[in-house]
DNA sequence: CAAAGTACTTTATATTATAAAGCATTCCGG
DNA sequence: CCGGAATGCTTTATAATATAAAGTACTTTG
């Protein structure tokens, strides 16, 4: 069935949180870790995987003397998600 | 006498440490904390002063995606060390 | 069904910074 | 001279991220 066209990035549910807060915005390391409720180490690795996907990208810089890690999504992210989504409507659809 | 003339900075065995540590070459804040047994605060902290100072100076970094911290000495700097110096040579010789 | 392979999560540790708290020393006024 | 206030250094705790190792779960396969 239509089950295995499921992108491999939204089998997670810290992913799919990850990429639905940055929906409407950038966000930041620590902002998705309130968001999400992740542990800094899981949300750094799954930050990894979706940067390595294509799906965000991200900018690391000093904010002042410590490191801020901005994510944002791509437009190969955004449009992942849309598609992902779409595919689990016409599923509910009946296909 | 003399004594009083022994400038502020050099009044700190942690920061005699990372100034003697930096004659030779340029270090790592890791670095540092090795040659200098000293917990991260506190290097923090002392590094901070003599960069305030202008003794050294600081360049932030990432190294892969973790930050990286190496520390110089200045000109004035190495200047105030071996006028410090001279200062106790001085004095060890009566004056 | 057991063994193996995969993937996700947690935990510990590494890099630094800042803030708060603890200590020690010096300096004052009485 | 004694009791505090003022200073300054140090430690400790916590914050911001990353990586590696260990634990857990699920899936695939013989």
């Amino acid at each position: 069935m239509e089950m295995n066209n499921i992108p491999e990035m939204f089998q997670s549910k810290l992913r799919l949180m990850i990429v639905s807060g940055l929906i409407r915005q950038p966000l930041s390391f620590t902002a998705l870790k309130q968001l999400t409720g992740a542990t800094d180490g899981n949300l750094s690795v799954q930050i990894s995987k979706l940067t390595d996907a294509g799906y965000i990208v991200v900018r690391k810089e000093f904010s002042g003397k410590k490191p801020l890690t901005t994510c944002e999504l791509t437009q190969d992210g955004r449009d992942s998600f849309r598609q992902y989504v779409e595919l689990l409507n016409s599923i509910l659809a009946g296909k």
